[in-house]
DNA sequence: GGCAGTTTCAAACGCTTATTTGAAATAATT
DNA sequence: AATTATTTCAAATAAGCGTTTGAAACTGCC
């Protein structure tokens, strides 16, 4: 028994699960057994399930956030290297093997799963990410562009991290060798060439409405 | 009362149902109703839920597939077409509003939900295309690639559809525009777009492996 | 030590949902 | 027309799971 406190064991033990099976097939007593608590410690102490899932993703967009930190907006680096920044750390997160690596898993599940808080933590957690990421990829083309074509491009962008993270989260029946990414390999090469296919595609769309 | 029979009826209905909220949250109850059948049927006709669900893959990938042709492999028109051709179609699917438009979101919504059939789908109808994919991008690097650096490569290609969908599906809580992409506005330069940014990030690519 | 407040516990409740059942209705076959 | 096979039906079954309950154990405070 751990000397924690019973709230802290069942976020720390409820996050690798809702993480790994999403919202809707994680139970309660496994997150209980987890934890080492009792069956009616979540709804003691958080009132329901879906207090206890808001509070993981607190604690684990948290823990990303702190690990993987940076500039708040791509006013003082420039919208290029801001880009390459955020992409990096998302990059890096993925690949993390600690708690902060928990999190794009977690946001990874709840992008196709209506849970009962998704509203909310779209928000609060996702909303705010991706508006900076479309003013700094408008900041790139740097003319004008129409809201949809813009829109599309950080959907884009965003995507080259996000079906990488989907893809790094399946490897078990991958049939390419994603899984081959691994604490074992070094992925700094790897993350180079993500970088350069993502800034690539910004790049060439750039020089297309140029024209 | 339709004049189909009872499975052809049930796999129509369950159709836009397990594409909308995926395997596990949808009800036979619902399925049978919307099926204008009886509560019972899922089970007479198909055994079990599952199997129904796998009939309703078949069905709409055969229905995709005959929406939006192209060649089986690149050997014939080359990587670089084969790749844009292949975008194509999946953009295309993904904005088409009829039949075959279920399937990509079908395939997003078993992305991350470990059906009972998942493994079988998977091998099936997902992994031939990706190998498919990887071969063309291959030949499009045209040199010497490590193999994971390829299936990244693969994984970043494929990412763009994949996510546009995944974001396309959301549209009703995005906090960008992309709910605009409707067939209310021509969505041929939006697809052009996108066929840039892709092309785009694999010639980056190409170029920097040369160096 | 005694007491109030807090936390844990095992059992039970209530709800949802896939599946089964056995009879009734319908269709096919002779 | 009669018999058999197939399909439909409403009700029942069974299992899973979130939540509640009320008693027991524990904690902090006087």
């Amino acid at each position: 028994m751990s000397t924690q406190k019973t709230t802290d064991r069942l976020i720390a033990a409820a996050a690798p699960i809702f993480a790994e099976k999403g919202y809707r097939e994680t139970t309660v007593a496994e997150i209980c057994e987890a934890a080492d608590a009792n069956i009616a410690a979540v709804n003691y102490h958080f009132g329901d399930k879906a207090n206890l899932y808001a509070e993981v993703w607190k604690f684990l967009t948290a823990a990303a956030k702190a690990a993987f930190p940076i500039p708040e907006n791509h006013l003082e680096v420039g919208a290029e290297q801001w880009l390459r920044l955020f992409l990096r750390s998302r990059l890096e997160c993925i690949f993390c093997e600690d708690t902060a690596g928990l999190c794009p898993k977690l946001i990874f599940k709840e992008m196709n799963e209506r849970t009962p808080k998704h509203e909310e933590l779209f928000l609060s957690y996702l909303k705010p990410n991706r508006i900076r990421v479309r003013n700094a990829v408008h900041d790139f083309i740097g003319q004008e562009i129409e809201e949809t074509q813009l829109d599309l491009l950080t959907q884009n962008f965003m995507g080259v991290h996000i079906s990488l993270n989907a893809g790094y989260q399946k490897h078990k029946n991958d049939p390419l060798h994603l899984h081959k990414f691994s604490k074992f390999q070094n992925i700094r090469p790897l993350i180079d060439q993500v970088e350069t296919f993502a800034l690539g595609g910004l790049k060439e769309v750039r020089k297309s409405l140029n024209s």
